[in-house]
DNA sequence: AGGTCATGTGGACGGTGACAACATCAAGTT
DNA sequence: AACTTGATGTTGTCACCGTCCACATGACCT
């Protein structure tokens, strides 16, 4: 068995990240309150330090929960795009990684910003180039870049152009003037914003 | 003399609200304590109560100063183009727009915030097409289609992509992966970045 | 058996947003 | 000139929060 530890609690770290998600799930960053989470995990307050140095360590913990899911949600779509020429395979991906990130955004606004709207902002991916869902757009850049849909040239920065498309999308859906948007009304303009970066990215 | 008031503080309210966005400015919307923007003021805690119902609506206040900042910087960004045929003025407006964005946010990372990042979102323009900077993007957007740079068909929807853009790029920078990068960095994925939007709107 | 250290508890402290009761002062009415 | 009224600011209080401290507990090692 190799179960992590089966202490006082039994494993309280995680409880307490889960317990954390739920709340920050339903009430954002800051209805993940250190007590309440405590409360939830049927253990006094306090019990937490014996894990966390800090709030922000289980808020850092959630973000990391939370990027995980993101990833997922990107691979599971990306895989679902196969067959044809190269090219437009990877041109597909791309378009559905994009479709990934602003769904989970939305779907999941409270996850979504424990992971990026942080005081103190956090590690997503120490070297871009890596794993996490920053990664994960890299390589289907890559694999566009491989099949000859985008230059050299372009390659260095697009991850950033990509990255900010979407995030811009989905923060001006959570937070800005588009809030409240109907879902069926998001998706033409999530589709002309997909296409522009796909034209300005690969065309002339 | 067309002063408000001259009551017992002498136009309070005014007073908070710049307390209140000095402390933005140094520690971003979390560090806006009511009792502090008080003490900072002169006055007893609570005496905002009698001007803003809430701490939110204190927050709203700031923020809509910071928004009357962000239009200023955008419209004398744009007034400093001029000459040549409408068509490159158009597009070089446009770009203006998007760098007045992003130099703002990254310059004024507090105020931004507070203009965004609330718990609750507050109405940035509650007309899209109206005042406010979405409004200075529509009117630009709309020089871009009377040029004839941009077609009718995509005029719909490209104040989210361009918007989505910049604001996304900004994010990055403030609270994502590229926070820390040097301003020096930062020309080149923007200049690819508005690049693209003005290749993917009006090319093809 | 005894010791040790990680783990969880209870209590306290300073700070915060909000509420309620009170004090004060400008302005209008009589 | 005295009274009333309503907006403005203050004092006092409450519940809640994050964090620190001293203490209790129990698993594991020798």
């Amino acid at each position: 068995m190799a179960v992590v530890s089966t202490y006082h609690h039994g494993n309280l770290r995680m409880a307490l990240v889960e317990a954390a998600a739920d709340l920050a799930r339903a009430t954002g960053p800051n209805g993940v309150v250190l007590r309440e989470v405590a409360r939830r995990t049927g253990v006094s307050h306090n019990a937490a330090y014996r894990h966390f140095t800090d709030r922000q360590e289980l808020l850092d913990a959630v973000a990391a929960l939370a990027m995980d899911r993101l990833e997922e949600a990107m691979l599971s779509r990306i895989a679902t795009v196969t067959g044809g020429d190269p090219g437009t395979v990877a041109r597909r991906r791309l378009r559905e990684v994009g479709v990934a990130y602003v769904t989970f955004a939305l779907a999941e606004p409270g996850l979504f910003e424990v992971a990026f709207a942080a005081d103190e902002p956090r590690p997503m991916a120490p070297e871009p180039s890596k794993g996490g869902p920053y990664g994960v757009l890299g390589r289907v850049l890559d694999e566009l870049v491989a099949a000859g849909e985008l230059t050299e040239k372009r390659r260095q920065g697009a991850d950033v152009v990509c990255w900010a498309a979407v995030h811009g999308f989905a923060m001006l859906h959570l937070h800005g003037p588009l809030r409240g948007t109907p879902p069926d009304l998001r998706e033409a303009p999530l589709g002309l914003l997909l296409d522009t970066v796909d034209r300005g990215l690969t065309h002339q």
